[in-house]
DNA sequence: ATCACCCTTTTTTTT
DNA sequence: AAAGGGTGAT
């Protein structure tokens, strides 16, 4: 047997020992929480615990995969029984086994937020609501919302709190909308993300058998990343464990940052509420074994302004390690290229490896100035997150086929898959089933399956057509294999053709796409640890999948990494690059303009820092091109709150850009009062630092950065100068479309020295 | 029915 | 920047 006890300290090894009883651990950034949830999960099993009696619920299916291994090295195959997984793709499985009970078949689709969106779209449309009022993302958000709350469609309209609420946002409706969204899905044998909690809890709610059945097959249930879970999930594991009284709870409060999708902090609280405060053993793991003492220290002092936190003092015993880099640049592309050139001489100078290095970002948008620049500098990296491989329009197409294939009902595959490839197919045809649909109170597909007895002529041949191709590919489904039936489909429904013929590039990228969506199919058939080799499960899987569950590379696998923040959470990396530290950015202004929510972007903040071992270093930007717009950024409040002796400003390695010249009238904003001035401080001090860092020939050799404006636009009126960033050409003495005067927006890019214009159909502009 | 083009809007993080 | 929606031509 494998000792795995000796290696801990005494938390840690109390929180592996402990028995039965609830056990809440409290685990500080770095402080071998992973370990010691493995171990525990060994131990009970070389105590003769069953392992298809643990359920462990974890947050990326990575982490699971990742998780079940360790434990595998330590008592063996066994490991693989465990009941491992995210929430969603857990109670997933079980709704399938379960569908029946309340009202699904096994083979229901899961919507995606797309899916979702785009239902609510044709909802807001039907019942004739200004989509002006009732803006997409804001219904489907306060939906989301009272799902996580577990309160249905009547709930909700009976609920006068929430109406009066709806009421003041000027969204009356919302109930309505939300209830006729409920009843669609459910017509559609589709679950959204939140129903596969929000049914997993009416499953256990409206059948005590069902729910006993599974509170006695889990003897033991762990949560990691507690922090992040919301009521619903909280609820779920609440009455899974009620019979055996055997959970373990592994959270940090200061690591969360999942408040935005329902995450509640307080189920900290209330576990020692719900399971009595003299029952629960607590457990604190503040000893961190993963950064030097400046990390460590400069992430607590983060932290430390937070007003809603426990009490806790995480601190480590390593190294002091270098102060923390602070690099300013004077664009988002040329922070891209310091962080490109600072990541390449510490790869050089330490003989590192890519693998040591990651760059961390607030959102998506951002990845794009540092793969340029990586790219200029050879170095690989791969990027975790963004436009994942299932988002893609040519991937979303064929998986929509798949699902309509296992789920006739699927509304919203329907309606992707019905006219595409092209088959004449329009908008009226569609508009005509729904309405033959709604008065024969039957499904659209059973009008679409037996076409010839409601509509005659020249559109009904197609559907016919249509019809027969899903029924052709229905009769597949038993006799093949997932891939089988979804390379005939990718091949007989036209869509592999249509990408085939397409020559350019992006048609060619979208056809291997496709063939790589087959591969993936063809990899989950031939997987020997996969049971259910239906299409229903790959589907399920697929739509499941976490950002940080996608495919690695199998080439070269030493790559730096490059994702959000929220992406990187349990990961570790030698050197950590935290960028575009802007306020507006980092902290997000919509965070605090919608939630008011500083401490949740400190809490972020704090586990960015804390993702560092050895070395921290921390860039923003003076201008960054942001939604397609030139923008001047300040600097954040998060680099003035991290204690100052912590830090030390890098020299700077390039000149001031000729954007500070004629830098555009920053739109009058209220800032709050003492923010302001104090970070503009802040930046005064780093000018200064910098210029004396400065050696003449450093001041000397400024060069101005060649790629600045890739491409901007700009409103042109007759006589209006056109001018823009660091460049100006002329005067604009008149604008022509088609011969008419009149305002029009150009657009314009950069090339070396010249400015190119682009986007001329009709434009002419005479300067 | 389909396409090309233009204008407007959005504007974070993720299961 | 990118996506959705609308319009007029084919």
């Amino acid at each position: 047997m494998v000792d795995y006890i000796s290696g801990l300290n005494d938390p840690q090894r109390e929180a592996v020992m402990h028995g039965s009883g609830p056990l809440m651990i409290i685990a500080g950034a770095g402080s071998g929480k992973t370990r010691v949830l493995t171990y525990r999960i060994a131990h009970l099993i070389d105590n003769g615990v069953d392992p298809f009696r643990i359920l462990s619920l974890t947050f990326t299916n990575k982490a699971a995969g990742e998780m079940r291994h360790r434990i595998e090295k330590v008592v063996g195959t066994e490991a693989r029984n465990i009941w491992m997984g995210t929430f969603h793709s857990v109670f997933a499985k079980i709704l399938r086994i379960e569908a029946k009970a309340i009202g699904y078949t096994s083979n229901f689709s899961i919507y995606d937020s797309d899916d979702s969106k785009s239902l609510l779209r044709s909802i807001i449309k039907e019942m004739a609501l200004d989509d002006k009022v009732y803006r997409v993302n804001s219904v489907f958000s306060r939906i989301s919302g009272a799902k996580n709350r577990l309160i249905g469609p009547d709930d909700y309209l009976n609920n006068s709190v929430i109406q009066a609420d709806d009421e003041s946002a000027r969204m009356p409706h919302i109930g309505k909308i939300y209830k006729q969204y409920a009843l669609r899905c459910f017509a559609a044998n589709a679950m959204d993300f939140d129903d596969l909690l929000f049914n997993t809890n009416v499953l256990f709610r409206d059948h005590l058998d069902i729910l006993n059945k599974y509170q006695h097959k889990f003897q033991y249930v762990m949560v990691d990343e507690f922090q992040d879970t919301n009521v619903s999930q909280y609820l779920i594991t609440r009455k899974l464990a009620a019979v055996h009284q055997n959970i373990c709870i592994v959270g940090d409060d200061a690591q969360s940052i999942y408040a935005f999708r329902g995450a509640n902090i307080e189920n900290i609280l209330n576990f020692q509420r719900d399971y009595g405060k003299e029952n629960v053993k607590i457990v604190k793991l503040e000893e961190n074994y993963r950064s030097t003492n400046t990390i460590v220290q400069a992430a607590n002092s983060i932290i430390a302004r937070n007003k809603n936190q426990l009490e806790k003092h995480v601190f480590t015993s390593n190294e002091e390690g270098p102060l923390i880099d602070v690099i300013k640049a004077s664009s988002d592309n040329e922070e891209g290229r310091l962080v490109a050139s600072a990541i390449f001489e510490t790869k050089m100078n330490e003989s590192l490896v890519n693998n040591d290095f990651a760059i961390l970002y607030r959102t998506n948008a951002q990845s794009r100035a540092f793969e340029e620049a990586l790219r200029k500098v050879s170095l690989k990296y791969r990027i975790i997150g963004g436009l994942s491989f299932y988002q893609r329009k040519e991937i979303k197409d064929l998986i929509a086929y798949l699902r309509f294939v296992v789920n006739q009902q699927d509304e919203e595959a329907f309606k992707r898959i019905i006219n595409l490839p092209k088959r004449g197919i329009g908008d009226t045809t569609i508009a005509k089933l729904s309405v033959i649909a709604a008065e024969q109170e039957d499904s659209i597909w059973e009008i679409v399956a037996n076409i010839t007895k409601y509509v005659a002529g020249r559109a009904s041949f197609a559907i016919e057509n249509f019809a027969t191709l899903i029924k052709s590919f229905k009769l597949l489904l038993d006799q093949k294999d997932a891939f089988e039936v979804a390379s005939h489909i990718a091949k007989t429904s036209g869509l592999l053709k249509e990408l085939y013929d397409d020559k350019t590039v992006e048609g060619l990228a979208r056809y291997e796409n496709v063939q790589e969506l087959l591969n993936a199919i063809k990899e989950f058939v031939d997987n020997p640890d996969n049971e259910d080799k239906s299409l229903a499960t790959f589907l399920q899987s697929v739509s499941l999948l976490t950002t940080a569950d996608e495919k690695e590379d199998d080439g070269d696998n030493d790559r730096i990494t490059l994702m959000t923040i929220h992406s990187a959470k349990g990961l570790e990396f030698k050197n950590v690059h935290i960028v575009g530290l802007e306020e507006d950015l980092f902290p997000s202004q919509m965070m605090l303009e919608s939630r008011n929510d500083l401490e949740e972007e400190r809490r972020l903040f704090y586990v960015a820092i804390t993702r560092a071992e050895k070395r921290l270093t921390i860039s923003y930007a003076e201008t960054r091109y942001h939604y397609g717009r030139l923008k001047m950024c300040e600097p954040s409040r998060f680099l003035m709150e991290i204690d100052q002796k912590y830090m030390k400003v890098s020299k700077q390695r390039s000149a001031p850009s000729r954007l500070d010249f004629d830098r555009p009238e920053r739109p009058n904003r209220d800032r709050s009062e003492s923010t302001s001035t104090g970070s503009m401080a802040f930046v005064r001090s780093l000018a200064q630092k910098t210029a004396q860092r400065q050696t003449p020939q450093q001041a000397a050799s400024h060069t101005p950065s060649p790629d600045f404006a890739p491409t901007s636009t700009a409103e042109l009126a007759s006589g209006q100068r056109v001018e823009h960033a660091k460049f100006g050409f002329g005067t604009v003495k008149k604008v022509e479309v088609n011969g008419t005067e009149r305002k029009a927006t150009i657009q314009f890019e950069q090339v070396g020295e010249k400015v190119l214009l682009l986007s001329f159909a009709k434009l002419r502009v005479v300067v």
